[in-house]
DNA sequence: ATTTTGAGAAACCAAAAGGTTTCATATAAA
DNA sequence: TTTATATGAAACCTTTTGGTTTCTCAAAAT
């Protein structure tokens, strides 16, 4: 049972639960109800955002509230601003190029 | 057969091949070598990722090069910084309320 | 020309994922 | 008190995942 973040968000429909309880705190049967599967299925991934730390789920009464916890997203960002980084560098050092290039053409037009 | 990048980067093994050829191209065997599954697993792993655009699989005489397509990661960033957005806003409103409660209480201490 | 090497494909397997239906239990409402 | 509702757990099933071994093929090296 691998349950960390990146494995949480991998599935579509988990995202789409994150998303629901981002702004607000949801019951379990009034998320269910937005999805086509079984009530029990959406459960289970709710458990699994919950057991990652991405949902905490507070019992009130018979129902059961999710609220999300977005921090532990900083994982993924953590992870994917490094290459952000890497590829936006790229980027920058291409136009530069390509600006350099465009001068070099300019003159020698000029000449 | 779903092949999307969240789905491609939740195996931790597919992490570390990306990582491996972030800042330069290597081809299958040296790939292969660093870890102790097959290479037949690790080259499938590759092919995922490739299937999604996170690399790109050039041939070179009987050798094939990968390089990482990092921007391809733009799909995880861009999802994953709305909540960061969120996030760090409600952290700063924390901290807002924190700092207006010590000051009240500093008004409250002087009288 | 023969052998070695790098890579892809095929067939197969066990475990995990995602789903289902059914049952149990606690709280709220009648 | 009885009934309805919200949730959790269990047993089960199918597909996907991550891995294996074996085979083939093309390019390099001998």
């Amino acid at each position: 049972m691998r349950r960390d973040v990146f494995q949480a968000i991998a599935d579509p429909t988990r995202r789409e639960i994150l998303n629901m309880v981002a702004y607000k705190s949801l019951n379990v049967n009034s998320v269910a109800e937005h999805f086509d599967v079984s009530r029990t299925a959406i459960y289970k991934h709710m458990k699994i955002l919950a057991e990652c730390g991405l949902l905490e789920m507070k019992q009130k009464g018979r129902e059961r509230y999710c609220e999300a916890h977005l921090e532990k997203l900083h994982e993924v960002s953590d992870w994917v601003e490094q290459y952000r980084k890497i590829w936006s560098q790229r980027l920058d050092n291409l136009e530069e190029y390509l600006q350099q290039l465009q001068t070099k053409n300019e003159l020698h037009d000029k000449s």
